[in-house]
DNA sequence: CCTTCTTTGTCCTGTGAGTGGAGAAAGTTG
DNA sequence: CAACTTTCTCCACTCACAGGACAAAGAAGG
């Protein structure tokens, strides 16, 4: 069943479109007063949008001491789907028009199985989604994947993690089997989408957002866009070298960042650790669990284990002295941190900010705010809403 | 004598203005195949800017055929000043419209005298180009200086090699003394845009330029624009460790790249090695000179000299890491090597280009050239040029 | 020398986007 | 019920621009 969306005939019939998604206002004096159009043209492209359907005049505002207001909205029906595939779990969302969450679903699932099997997963969920009544079809879907995407296209290129889907034409056919247009990112670039729609980023042009969890990644915004590189690469901050001849990473080298702080090295370490009794805490629960993850490191540590806080620290200072290198070079606004590893909160952001504010120039780290993100594990499906429909709400 | 330059009244005038500039076709016709616009929309802003004296139609080309065309131009009498100040010598150079050089002096000058010890020779070299017959006055001008600046104001902003200079009013004040509009901004901001306007870096939408002198810094160009930062401060990439408790450094920190490899850092590693007989070459050198420079270090590995080659080795290596941070961060389509210490070739460039194809990641060097710039020392007055005549050719 | 074709540049009218004023519609306040 | 406010609609006018007709100027061929 192939909804065909219309699409803003120009860019006055865009700005329009984004201002109501975006929480704009709600009425055509209140969105004249946005758009620097006279009344007249106003009325004019807002007739056409309600012409396409797109958008709907229902009922009356109160009265604000004159004639009541028509209440101009995006179509209520519209609905995006957000797909957000980690390197373990794949998260789905249904979400309206104004990119608010209507149903999310997460399901533990290990990319490496490849495209074919996870998209059976996603398109299932999808349908529950559908058959729960939040959606009748979807007039648009993005997906972030965990790897380089060559983003015109929508096709991964070279990913590390993900063997099997280097090359598979994501956005043709996923688009096929949802009968919808399709829009493909990496997963952080998404993350980083999401904290700038409606995170800590609102209304910040320029920042950083490190999204730490299996791997390790950064989106790059640039005067409100995201910078992709010129193979779709940008960002890929995991194999920067953070120690001189350190550990064996699986790219070859040694010593990236990767290989010493990330969700699989601080699972490795804690189990290391509790192996050879440093930890009773961490001990104990990998008894329990038969195996450690970052939360069960996270878990020890708010229990007060001083060798699951060494860890953390230890990594937040590798990370931070990344870190402080790029906002030394790209004097960001804002840095983002987010991520499973967020779970590890306060101490880890405090080793970052100690290294950040201790190595890079003063001029960058001034008015340089490093936060956590807010969106927690909604950001990239958000986000993933956000990249398509700013594209179905461009001018075709 | 203040000159009024006009400036072009709308975005077409300026699309003309700048594809006249940039070696585009010389008659209304060829105009017309690249601007998108009808004949007679393309006569009529022709014929403005005619008006406004920017452009000047004399003589008539040879026939392609058919009937003649006229030669259109811009005014053969506009005159840019590029201004280059780095931290021991000063380039000042005129150009025309096209951003031709056609006069250039360059003068040794410690930037630590302050700015008005230095404008007052900025001042009189230009001077001696207008007596030269180079100009009858000036349109515009473009400084650069070394270090962060707060572009929209054209104010330097705490320059850690020239105190002195924060916050001095360098816009407000060169355009009092020059009588014309001027744009201030980094050094090496300014040698990126010459190599993007007239270098090896024509055509290329995301790029790096790494200008190596006294100090060290970086260029960072994003889809044909430079990227400043929120402080201006972006591309300052000095201070970015590249040796874990390396030396100490003069901003505070240990392990700075600049403190390890620089124009400086090289000057005193060479006088070291000379003084601990380490090198013959170089102690000859320091013998007749009394000092020793990059320069001196770049003809003893000429001379086959193996402890020169040691230094610029070592120092590639070290810039090279960093870089390669940088390339995996930012996923560039071209790095452009400059400054001083280009003089030191190709050693310095195999060393670099080692680091970074071993430690990048392959999708993002794959395609990578990294090169030397094609301006040499030009690169900065012409992109100063470029500066402030971009300014000039877009509407008021 | 004259005709035909090509290229360049000018003129003129039609079209559609957009502005802004007049005023109608629908309220509130006294 | 009058006066005022806010919202929305209608209409005439302006201006940017496209594109065709045509003039100007030359090349090539007979």
């Amino acid at each position: 069943m192939r909804r065909m969306t219309a699409r803003p005939a120009n860019a006055h019939q865009a700005r329009l479109l984004k201002l109501l998604r975006d929480g704009g206002p709600n009425s055509r004096a209140q969105l004249g007063d946005l758009v620097d159009l006279s009344r007249s043209k106003l009325a004019v492209e807002v007739d056409r949008l309600l012409e396409t359907g797109l958008i709907v005049a229902d009922g009356l505002a109160a009265s604000r001491g004159g004639r009541r207001s028509h209440n101009i909205r995006l179509a209520p029906a519209l609905r995006f789907l957000g797909v957000d595939i980690g390197a373990t779990s794949v998260d789905v969302a249904v979400t309206n028009a104004e990119l608010e969450i209507l149903g999310h679903l997460n399901q533990p699932m290990d990319v490496r199985e490849g495209p074919v099997a996870v998209f059976e997963q996603v398109l299932s969920m999808a349908a529950k989604l559908k058959a729960s009544g939040l959606a009748e079809g979807f007039d648009g879907a993005g997906i972030g994947v965990p790897g380089p995407v060559r983003f015109p296209e929508g096709v991964p290129v070279a990913p590390p993690i993900m063997p099997g889907w280097d090359g598979f034409p994501v956005r043709e056919a996923l688009s096929q089997d949802l009968g919808c247009p399709v829009m493909v990112d990496n997963d952080v670039n998404l993350m980083a989408m999401g904290e700038m729609h409606a995170g800590v980023a609102r209304s910040v042009g320029d920042f950083l957002c490190v999204k730490i969890g299996t791997g390790i990644g950064c989106g790059i915004v640039v005067g409100g866009d995201v910078h992709r590189g010129v193979t779709g690469s940008a960002g890929d901050i995991g194999h920067i070298q953070a120690v001189p001849d350190g550990r064996p990473c699986a790219c070859g080298n040694r010593g990236c960042l990767e290989a010493h702080f990330s969700g699989a090295a601080l699972a490795r370490d804690a189990t290391e650790a509790a192996e050879q009794g440093r930890s009773v805490e961490l001990a104990t629960r990998l008894e329990a669990n038969g195996s450690l993850s970052a939360v069960d490191v996270a878990a020890a540590a708010a229990a007060g284990d001083a060798t699951s806080l060494d860890l953390i620290r230890e990594g937040g200072n590798r990370t931070g002295q990344v870190i402080a290198g790029l906002v030394s070079f790209f004097n960001p606004g804002l840095v983002v941190i987010g991520g499973g590893v967020t779970g590890l909160g306060h101490t880890l952001l405090a080793a970052l900010r100690t290294q950040v504010y201790r190595q890079s120039l003063p001029l960058a780290t001034g008015n340089l705010p490093i936060v956590l993100g807010e969106l927690g594990p909604t950001a990239g499906v958000i986000g993933a809403a956000r990249l398509i429909s700013d594209h179905l709400f461009s001018p075709a």
